[in-house]
DNA sequence: CAATTTGTATCTACACATTTT
DNA sequence: GAAAATGTGTAGATACAAATT
C-alpha cells in the first residue's frame, strides 16, 4: 500500500480546455503558474501525470511535457522520474532572509548577525586607514580585483583557514552573497544544475531562482553530504556543480570531517563538478586552533572558495575574498567586472588594515570566545540537542512535532523571539523532521539570549 | 544584383556528417560553437539556410532549427527573418572595457575616467564621515537599500537631475554596473529581449551575454532612437524592455531632445516595455543649468532610473542610486538583496556627506568646466566633428575609411594613445561607418590631452 | 505584387530511463 | 524480477511571418 498515494485522488490540476486559446502549451503554462502563485496548488502537491493530463485535454502528451518544462524553468515545479511532477516548495513565496524590521522589540534568534555589537577595532582601523593619507590612491579607478597589497592580505588570511592560493588567483568581492552571485553567473548557465544539501543556505535558494539555476538536493548524514548519493545523483541528472559549506553548513551546523571531505572530493573530481565552497566560519576554528584542509586545497583547482569577512569582522563592510582555480580565472574576473566593475577599495582597505595589524585575528578569537559562551548557555537550556556539536553561531533544534512554518515562527514571535523554521532552508519541501535554526550571536547580550532561549524552551515543552 | 550575395558562395559551415555522433542537434551545436570560437567562422559570416543544411546533412530541418536556437541562446549567432542567420559580432572575444594595465605609458583617450585626479573634496568628506562618530551605526547590518538619510540625499540629488521620486522608491547600489545587473536580473529572464541603440555601452553587451538577455538594435538618427523603428521592432520581435541613455548616449554622445523623449515614451507605453534609463552625465547639464525632464518622469512608474555617482564624483567609491516605479519595488529590492545583501554603508555615507555639504554640486560644476575646456581643446583639433555637440566626457570621431578595430587601436597604441574603436560598442557587427570613441577626461592633464589629440589628428590625416 | 527564400512557432511521434508495484 | 507508471531526450511535420527578388 502506498504511503502517500494520490492515484485515487481527483486530479489536483484540472484546466478547463474550453477556456484555453491556442497556443495550448503557453496557455496551460500560464494557467498553472497563476494557480500556483494564487496558492490554489500548494507546494508539494502532485500534478497529474503528463499522459493522463494529455488524455484528458486531448492533446499530444509531449505538449504537456512542454508545459511542465516551461514551469520547471521558472522554478515553479520539479519532476522526478518514476515518481511524478510536484509543485516546488518555494514557488509562491520569497524565503530571502533579510534585515528585519527594527521597530519590533524582538529577541533576535533568527538572523545570524555575528555579534555585530563588537565593532570598536573596526572603527579604529577605519580611522587608521583614513589618516594614512593614501586615500587618493584608493579612490582611483584601478585594480578591479583588489589592490596588490589587499590581495596579499587576503591570501595570508585564507592561508590561516586552510586555503592555499596566491594573489593571481584571488579576488575581492562586495560580500559573500555578491561573490556567490558572480561565481554562479560566471561558471554556470541558466538551466544548469547544482548539487546541494537538502537543507541549505536560504539565500542560495532564492539566488538559484533568480539566476534560473536548479538546486538538486543530495541526501546526507551527520557528517554532511553522502558521497554515494552524490555520485548517484550525478549519473542520473547531469549535474554541473556542487555547493558546500564544509566548515559549518548553514543551517544544520554540520561540519564535514576530513575523511568525508576526501571522499566527496573524489566523487567531485570523477564527475568533473565545479565546487563552490562557501566558508562562513572556519575563522572560528582557526581562532580555536584547529583547521582541517579546505575542499579547495583537496581539489586542487577545480573549485572556487568564498570567504565572507562580514560575518567574522563587520556586517557593514561588504567584503569577501574568493580563491579560484586557474581554469576559472578568466571567467571569474569577467564576472566580477560585469556585475561590480570593482569592489569598494575603502572597505577592502579597512579589512586589510585589520588583517595586517593583527586585529582581525584578535576579533576572531574574541568572537570565538563569545560563541563558546553562547553555546554553553544554549547547552544549559537544551542539553539534549547535539551537545557535542561544533562551537558556532547557530544551532539546529528539532521540533517535537511537524508544524507549519508560519505557525511556529508566528507563535514564537508573539512570545517575543524571532526564529527561523527549517522550511525556509528546505530545497525540496517537507522533510521527515522539522527544525528551528537558533542564532546565538544576535541577541545583543547574554541576558537577552538567556531570556530568548527560556521562552523557546517553554514553547517547545508545550508540544510534548 | 545583390550587394552582398552569398548565394553562389560555398556553404560557410559544412559539418562532416560522418564524424557526428548522435544526438545530432547537440553535436552540430558543439561543432558550430567550436568553429566560431576558433575564429574559423568570422563575426558577420552568413550561415547556411536551415533547409539547405538539413538537406545536405539529410536531417529534418527543424533539427537544424534546434542547433541554431541553441547557439543563439549562447549569444554566438543571431537570425533575421527573410535574411538568414549570422555569426554574432562579439561571439568569440570579450569587449569588456576594464581598467587598463598601468605599466604601459599611454595617453588615455579610451577609458572614461571622469577627471578622477580631482579627488580632494572626496578625501575631505571621508575624514568628515569618519570623525562624526556614528561609524558604529553605519557598520550595523541594517537598511539593505540604504539608511533613510542616505536615501533622502539620493532623492534630493536626483531631483536636480529631473527625476522625481521618494525614499520608498529609491535604492543604493554598488555602482551603476551593479545596479544595472540587479535591474536586468530582477525584471527580466534569460531569453528576454531588450531594445538598444545600434551602438551602445559595451559593458551592457557583455552583461547581456552573461545574463543570456538578447540585445536587439533599433535604428536611430542624430536625436537618438527612432520611435517608428522601435514600434516596428516591438511588433515583430516580442521585446520585453528597452535600455536608453537619454542624457548622453555612450558611445555616440547623442543627447535625446525633449520632443524625441516624449515620442519614445509613447511607444514604450504602448508596447508595455520596461525602460532602463542609465544616466551617467545629466549632472553635468544640471551644473551648467539646464536639465530636460527624465524619461523616468515622462513614463511615470514604468521605468527604472540609474544614476551612477562614481563617474561624477569618485571612481573608487562604488555608489549608484536607483529610482524605480512602484510596480518594480518588490522585484528590485529582492534583486538587490540577492546579489549584494546590501551596499557598503561607508561609501554611501561619504557620497551622502558630499551631497549634503554642497561639495557634490561644486564638484559637478568644476568637472563640467573641465569638460568644457577639454571640449574646446578638442574643437581646435577636430573642428569638423560635431562642433555643436553636447559638452561631455567623450567624443565620437568618424574614421575616414573602414578599418579593422585591432589594427586602428593597435597602430594608435604604438603611437602612444589608447582609443576605442566603434566595433567594441556595436551590437550587431559592422555598420556603414566606423568611429573612434575619444575620452577627454582621462589624460590626466591638458598637456597630455593636447598631445594625445595631436597624435590622433596626424594618424587620421594619413588616411586621406 | 506575387513568388521565393528564410527564420519562427507549435504540435506530434517515438525511444529511453527510473521508480514503484 | 517483470510489468506498469512516469518523466526525459531526440527528431519530425506543418503552419506562419517577414524580407527579398
Amino acid at each position: 500500500m502506498p504511503v502517500n498515494s494520490f492515484d485515487s485522488y481527483p486530479m489536483t490540476w484540472k484546466p478547463d480546455k474550453a477556456s484555453l486559446t491556442p497556443p495550448y502549451y503557453k496557455a496551460l503554462a500560464e494557467d498553472l503558474e497563476a494557480k500556483i502563485k494564487a496558492g490554489r496548488l500548494a507546494p508539494g502537491a502532485k500534478l497529474p501525470p503528463q499522459r493522463e493530463l494529455a488524455d484528458y485535454l486531448d492533446l499530444n502528451y509531449t505538449t504537456i511535457t512542454r508545459v511542465y518544462e516551461l514551469c520547471k524553468q521558472k522554478g515553479l515545479i520539479y519532476g522526478t522520474m518514476g515518481k511524478g511532477t510536484f509543485v516546488a516548495p518555494h514557488s509562491a513565496e520569497d524565503v530571502t532572509i533579510t534585515a528585519p524590521n527594527l521597530a519590533a522589540p524582538l529577541i533576535e534568534l533568527g538572523m545570524v548577525n555575528g555579534f555585530s555589537e563588537y565593532s570598536k577595532p573596526v572603527e579604529r582601523a577605519t580611522h587608521a586607514v583614513v589618516e594614512k593619507g593614501y586615500l587618493r590612491r584608493l579612490y582611483e579607478y584601478s585594480y578591479p580585483a583588489g589592490h596588490p597589497h589587499q590581495l596579499a592580505a587576503a591570501v595570508r588570511w585564507m592561508e590561516q583557514l586552510g586555503v592555499h592560493t596566491d594573489r593571481e588567483h584571488t579576488a575581492i568581492f562586495s560580500g559573500a552573497q555578491n561573490a556567490l552571485t558572480a561565481a554562479l553567473l560566471s561558471l554556470f548557465s541558466p538551466g544548469d544544475k547544482i548539487a546541494v544539501d537538502p537543507y541549505t543556505y536560504s539565500n542560495l535558494i532564492e539566488l538559484g531562482k533568480l539566476l534560473h539555476i536548479f538546486l538538486i538536493p543530495v541526501a546526507g548524514d551527520g557528517a554532511g553530504m553522502l558521497p554515494e548519493e552524490l555520485d548517484k545523483t550525478c549519473t542520473q541528472n547531469h549535474i554541473n556543480g556542487i555547493y558546500l559549506m564544509p566548515a559549518c553548513t548553514n543551517p544544520t551546523a554540520i561540519t564535514i570531517p576530513l575523511s568525508r571531505r576526501m571522499e566527496l572530493a573524489k566523487v567531485i573530481q570523477q564527475n568533473r563538478l565545479i565546487l563552490i565552497e562557501d566558508d562562513i566560519s572556519s575563522w572560528m576554528d582557526a581562532a580555536a586552533g584547529t583547521v582541517p584542509p579546505s575542499m579547495f586545497d583537496l581539489l586542487g583547482g577545480q573549485s572556487v572558495y568564498i570567504c565572507g569577512m562580514s560575518k567574522s569582522l563587520c556586517p557593514g563592510l561588504r567584503i569577501a575574498y574568493m580563491a579560484f582555480g586557474a581554469a576559472f580565472k578568466k571567467a571569474i574576473l569577467h564576472g566580477l567586472f560585469n556585475i561590480n566593475i570593482k569592489t569598494s577599495s575603502l572597505d577592502a582597505e579597512i579589512i586589510t588594515e585589520l588583517i595586517l595589524n593583527g586585529d582581525a585575528y584578535k576579533i576572531a578569537v574574541h568572537k570565538q570566545q563569545l560563541a563558546e559562551k553562547s553555546c554553553a548557555v544554549f547547552a544549559r537550556y537544551f542539553p539534549e540537542v547535539r551537545a557535542a556539536a561544533h562551537t558556532g553561531y547557530f544551532k539546529w533544534v528539532p521540533l517535537p512535532t511537524q508544524s507549519p512554518a508560519d505557525q511556529v515562527e508566528g507563535e514564537l514571535m508573539q512570545n517575543g523571539v524571532r526564529t527561523y523554521h527549517s522550511m525556509r532552508f528546505s530545497v525540496r519541501g517537507k522533510q521527515e523532521q522539522d527544525f528551528l535554526r537558533i542564532a546565538l550571536c544576535s541577541a545583543g547580550n547574554n541576558r537577552n539570549l538567556e531570556k530568548g532561549l527560556s521562552i523557546l524552551q517553554s514553547y517547545l515543552q508545550r508540544f510534548s
